[in-house]
DNA sequence: GCGACAG
DNA sequence: ATCTTGTCGC
């Protein structure tokens, strides 16, 4: 146990070496040494139910429910809190990010915490290797919330990005999960093709289920391994959510957490953290695209750069 | 060589 | 991820 922590330890440290000496090393090796922690943390991951609380039945289906309250309590932990976490950047300084965190109550879907954290990120987003530009900001805020006691401290967290959906099955949200040691969900809003998997061929699976009255096909690779699921989340739209179990929990439950969440297409905890830290950048001066009436190409650039961050490498020299 | 590539 | 206008509908 402890040995294995210290080698947790280990692999991120290459991962944190790596990332900030970009003088040294070539991207190929950096890339080499992500995709070994992703496969050493992998080793780690959990797909089975890894809890002790249970998932409450919808009033809809219960309608002895009154009867049965005081029994429920003695069912035990409850599902309660879940956690939604993402990640929002500005558009004038690329760098400059604010992660988030909230927790809702299940069964009102009210937002019952919230906390942000604004940083800048030296990391570039790569695909496949999301986790290592995302994860530490979103770690960072949980482990806050852990260490102040929180009462409302997630027993499940969504992720706005994939989990086992991934090229090495290892996405954000199963890197926030083994790291957190918490369930996690992820929550694709786009494909990420893996092992033959096309948006057309969902799109044409989910036709053929639609008249069976599913909402959801699983996602079922080449090689026949099964990924996750696509699902229409919302009546009205034809675009799919894409669904992946995280750490320390199965998929069958994951999809049924996530239709309890959904009133639009993205279920409320990731939609509302996407929401809210958009916001937080909005309302702290920093996101805010401002209007100016200088419109000359070049002559804004010059503007820009002394009047607000702006990257150096954005402008260009005429 | 070419296309694909979560956020 | 981010930018962007109006538009159609309940």
């Amino acid at each position: 146990m402890e040995n294995s922590n210290l080698d947790t330890e280990r692999m991120l440290q290459v991962g944190k070496e790596e990332a900030y000496s970009s003088a040294s090393s070539s991207s190929s090796t950096q890339q080499e040494n992500w995709a070994e922690a992703q496969e050493f943390l992998k080793k780690k991951l959990i797909t089975e139910d890894d809890f002790t609380w249970k998932i409450p039945r919808p009033r809809s289906e219960n309608p002895r429910r009154f009867i049965e309250e005081e029994e429920e309590e003695e069912v035990g932990e409850v599902l309660k809190y879940v956690g939604g976490v993402d990640i929002s950047f500005s558009k004038e300084d690329p760098s400059l990010a604010c992660g988030s965190l909230l927790v809702l109550d299940l069964h009102s879907l009210q937002v019952v915490y919230e906390d942000f954290s604004v940083v800048t990120l030296n990391i570039p987003y790569v695909p496949g290797f999301l986790a290592f530009r995302e994860a530490p900001v979103l770690l960072g805020l949980l482990e806050k919330m852990k260490s102040n006691s929180s009462p409302f401290y997630p027993q499940v967290l969504m992720v706005d990005g994939n989990g086992i959906l991934h090229p090495r099955g290892f996405g954000l949200a199963c890197q926030l999960g083994v790291l957190g040691n918490l369930p996690t969900i992820g929550i694709g809003k786009n494909l990420h093709h893996v092992d033959g998997l096309t948006i057309s061929g969902v799109r044409q699976l989910l036709k053929c289920k639609e008249h069976d009255g599913e909402d959801f096909i699983p996602l079922t690779g080449c090689s026949g391994r099964i990924w996750g699921v696509a699902m229409r989340s919302t009546e009205g739209s034809f675009k799919p959510i894409f669904i992946s179990i995280g750490h320390r929990i199965s998929l069958d439950t994951a999809i049924t957490i996530v239709k309890m969440t959904c009133k639009y297409r993205v279920p409320e905890p990731t939609r509302q953290a996407d929401i809210r830290s958009r916001d937080y950048l909005r309302k702290h001066h920093l996101g805010m695209p401002r209007r100016l009436s200088v419109e000359v190409n070049g002559l804004k650039e010059v503007f820009l750069c002394l009047t607000m961050r702006w990257r150096p490498s954005r402008i260009c020299c005429n």
